[in-house]
DNA sequence: TTGGTTTATTTTGCGCGCAAAGTAATATTG
DNA sequence: CAATATTACTTTGCGCGCAAAATAAACCAA
């Protein structure tokens, strides 16, 4: 005999399928939610979430090639060229061309880039008053993260 | 007298801007990952992974409205739009003019959508082995990265 | 040196993600 | 019932994310 369970209301059966079951689907929401919440706080920066990592980057390290940027962000050049124009056309970056190899580039932080370090010092306190999470927890949630990426290095 | 640190090389002191301490990096870098991954395993259904997960979710509970299926889905209404039309140029999907509320689209899973998730079925399995993650990390990644989206709601 | 490969970056094309503005239908208020 | 507000969705504009193709310089082998 044919089973009874018939779906009222176009409801399925519970499946590995249920979207409330991807690990995937919550991680991609929660970095959504992340980066919506540093909007808010790098829009006074007049920066977007990638250009404000980038940003990150460089006030770490200085001098840098494409690729090295490339690597160190995890963006790829594809979506560096035009960011890297828009950081430059706000002053906050020089690029020039490697000496020595003419298909390199030398991104730098300019002056006015320099300053925005200032201001953006505020950033991480900020963020992690609107996360509100136990160290703990953001410490393993990340570590969790690098574990993903390593396991996925293209 | 002054510190004579002086950052050769470029590269400057420890700052909480760090690019590695920040968790939000970690997460977009994750998601990015994962989204790569399965962007291998979905171009075999011809779904990206955001079309993916409207799929998913009328699969799980067909005849919604757009605005019930951005809840569920997380996404917001202005992606939607384009995306379902996509997915209908596709014939996966039916949408409809609601009666009773001619505001409303009915947006339910079509003959074709219906039987693409057969073949959708393989694809957790796939991502499980890519990831090659232990079930109980994976869980408390998800369980964090819900507990983030939670404290982040808009 | 020439021709072929590799490397570094840019360009192109498409699909989001999302804020903000626009449209149209329904609900509410006076 | 008319004026107003709200709701549901669409449109617009911009910035990624990334695969794939294009460009151009450096390297390398015959």
């Amino acid at each position: 005999m044919m089973s009874m369970k018939k779906n009222k209301n176009q409801q399925s059966e519970p499946s590995e399928l249920d979207l409330d079951r991807q690990v995937c689907h919550s991680l991609y929401s929660a970095a959504n939610a992340l980066v919506r919440a540093y909007r808010q706080t790098l829009e006074k920066l007049d920066l977007t979430y990638p250009q404000y990592v980038v940003m990150m980057s460089l006030w770490q390290r200085d001098g840098v090639s494409i690729s090295d940027l490339a690597q160190h962000t995890r963006f790829d050049a594809g979506t560096l060229t035009p960011l890297l124009r828009r950081l430059q056309d706000k002053n906050l970056i020089d690029v020039k061309v490697a000496e020595g190899d003419e298909r390199c580039k030398v991104v730098s932080v300019s002056r006015q880039g320099r300053s925005l370090k200032k201001s953006a010092e505020k950033v991480p306190g900020q963020i992690a008053c609107a996360v509100d999470m136990p160290v703990e927890d953001a410490l393993k949630l990340k570590g969790l993260c690098e574990t993903l990426v390593a396991k996925l290095k293209r």
